[in-house]
DNA sequence: ATTTTTTTCTCGACAGTCGAGAAATTTAGT
DNA sequence: ACTAAATTTCTCGACTGTCGAGAAAAAAAT
């Protein structure tokens, strides 16, 4: 059963369109607004000097005049009525940005992880520190920071910020509400890379298509595998979600995966899984922690100046990576592919594997081959993704709040 | 960017969630709708009167006064509000049945298929005239059946009613809005059998377990294989969709299907492919068309009786329907399975590949085994999916027009 | 007959949106 | 310098919606 409506959750929701709208086109005025929201003028009276009233956009400087008439007055977010600290953990290191409200950069460093045994206790030691310093540079207080948006390869918990299972940290779960609890009040989420990079290129395809812009796939390829997938929701809005794809089953009983299963995607696609068809090594071989993007350079090189055995290697890789899709568009429904990632410099090797392992199926039969399209820069993607989901979730978070403030304001007053 | 809200719309939200009140826990009083819905009585006032004026529910009977007190007085659906009728196409024979707006049988009849070759014009004329005779032999007016309700198995376009794929009629395509379009002025919506399926085992959970429950998939096995998922959505509610499980690959180059694709789930879990595999026929040998129980029931009795070969084909088609599973759970999240259709009578046989296909995946291992639940009666869930999603929609439709009309009473009046 | 109990209905207060037009403020024209 | 035109923002009254409190209704208990 779903929960009752009342007016004021029309004016919540109203007054998030008013927050996306500003946050989507920038600093907007009065008139604008009401475009873009097809709200009453009336209305957006109401609603901007309520949000105004609350600390949460500003009437941005006067503007030159450009015409005549009476001139614009913008709306614009106010930069510090909160703080977004992003965190973005890799293979290698983990990177730390700070942001305004308004979406913009503050303060970014980035923490090489110690390339020893990863150990958690040490590892979430050093987020906290990290934190710690990224507001303390800033001069900033705790409590402006009021969301702090993770994200790390491997399998995330779908409602809690609980990172189950990682190529990073194996089964030793983290969950970093936990974590950071007390220290921080600010609200924690965690997300899947390539969920965010799926979040990214979904929202610039809506940009660009509008309505008509159904689904997406990205598709990360490096040492392992990430998939994310962007579709239009019944309500119109646009669902993310992140299959566990790098480990779903490619060939029972097939190769040794780094998570202990066998057969996965990425025992034939990971970098990892590369070289080791490349060398021949048996299937079975405890994969190599890390490989140094120039020996897969090396193999590829080599493949394509025609050695057999390297162009095997990445047509394997291709293969099961179109299997795999073709797996997901059956369950899902066919829908563009976007590949990211630094697996993207072979993709001119893995196309034939890609392609074959894709035309198999019945779905590709029905609707024809999907659109493949290479898209080079993840890490921007990946950060993208981050301010989309963050931001958005604290445009709803700050008028369910901020709303009740200006309450109490008024009645002090 | 989301539609704005307005005050209209709430009236539109509550007045379907009393509406939904009343068609999950049949007639209520003025009190236990607003125990329900959380509105207060004065509002249920408002909306019960307003749903009375315009024709949608009515009051009861004065009922035998049970306390002491002013005695309740019970709201209830008008029956002849709206019709719906139901159209369940399956192998052999088309059901339908004329259902009232309260979701009560009033007339139902089945139509054998001619076992001649499938051909979609005279289907199309068949259904025409069966549509034709069940709302003459229940002496209705054409225009009270506000909804068709279509099912099938097979592969059914989203947001229309196309039928893209079905076992019967191959890759010829039925749009059953453009077929009855001019006869009908009734909305007419087509699913997935098995979705119709999850549909009802979701809501039956949710009834049960409430906000606990997150998701659900049903498996439907027989001559073809079928899947639906149920999820909670984020929004609340609960949210089907039909992958083309039956049809998603298993073993690239593998077993000929009936879809004319190579390695698809159905061609080693079907029927005919159980059959296929007993008598050790070759992979490529084009599928029957059918393949009586019966045929099946003595390869399951000799399995039972130790027959290696036989033991073997369930098994395969286990390891089959395990291997599929487990890349759902993967694509989704681990949730439990419930098994229909005829198949289930050879769940004994079929357990163990299913188990140990379902073993080898990383989800699996993470989240230990989904639980896997028989469910016999496949038909009658198939009809309650039925109802539940049709007259839901209706209530939503009736609701967005019936204010509209009571509003055109009160002018004229 | 009166009281008690339970349910339904009604009234006034309050929150929200909208359309229309008033007010504000700049540019263009003379 | 003044006025007219243009454009944007603000304000007012009408309408729709929900809610809490208490009145009214109607049956059982005393």
């Amino acid at each position: 059963m779903l929960a009752k409506s009342s007016t004021e959750l029309v004016r919540q929701k109203n007054s998030v369109l008013v927050l996306t709208a500003l946050r989507r086109h920038g600093p907007l005025a009065h008139t604008e607004l009401s475009d873009f929201t097809k709200l009453s003028s009336a209305t957006i009276s109401v609603i901007t000097t309520d949000l105004e009233r609350a600390q949460i956009i500003e009437k941005a400087e006067q503007q030159a005049a450009s015409g005549r008439g009476r001139p614009r007055v913008l709306f614009s977010q106010r930069r510090d009525c909160g703080y977004l600290i992003v965190v973005i953990i890799s293979s290698d290191a983990v990177q730390y940005s700070l942001v305004d409200y308004a979406g913009r950069l503050i303060d970014r460093f980035t923490e090489d992880r110690q390339q020893t045994v990863p150990n958690v206790a040490s590892f979430v030691r050093g987020l906290r520190d990290a934190l710690n310093r990224i507001v303390v540079r800033s001069r900033l207080s705790r409590d402006k920071v009021v969301m702090i948006s993770i994200s790390s390869k491997g399998l995330v918990e779908s409602s809690e910020p609980v990172l189950r299972w990682s190529p990073i940290f194996g089964r030793e779960q983290i969950d970093f509400a936990a974590v950071l609890r007390g220290e921080w009040s600010a609200k924690v989420i965690l997300g899947n890379e390539t969920l965010l990079v799926a979040a990214a290129v979904g929202r610039q395809e809506e940009n660009k298509k509008g309505r008509d812009f159904r689904a997406l796939a990205a598709l990360s390829l490096g040492h392992s595998i990430g998939l994310g997938v962007v579709r239009r929701g019944n309500e119109g809005r646009l669902e993310i979600s992140a299959p566990n794809f790098g480990h779903m089953l490619h060939m029972p009983g097939g190769g040794l995966c780094r998570c202990g299963s066998r057969g996965c995607i990425e025992a034939y696609a990971g970098f990892y899984a590369i070289l080791r068809t490349a060398f021949d090594v048996p299937l079975d071989t405890i994969p190599a922690k890390f490989v140094p993007v120039a020996e897969l350079d090396k193999i590829a090189t080599s493949a394509r100046q025609g050695n057999r055995r390297n162009i095997h290697a990445f047509r394997q890789a291709g293969l099961a990576l179109g299997n795999g899709l073709s797996r997901v568009l059956s369950l899902h429904e066919s829908m563009p592919i976007a590949i990211t990632g630094p697996g993207t410099r072979y993709y001119d090797l893995l196309l034939e594997g890609i392609s074959e392992g894709l035309a198999e199926s019945h779905v590709v039969r029905m609707e024809g081959m999907p659109e493949l399209r290479v898209m080079a820069d993840e890490p921007t993607l990946v950060f993208e993704g981050h301010l989309n989901r963050a931001l958005a979730m604290m445009d709803d978070d700050i008028v369910r709040s901020g709303v009740a403030i200006s309450e109490l304001n008024e009645q002090t007053v």
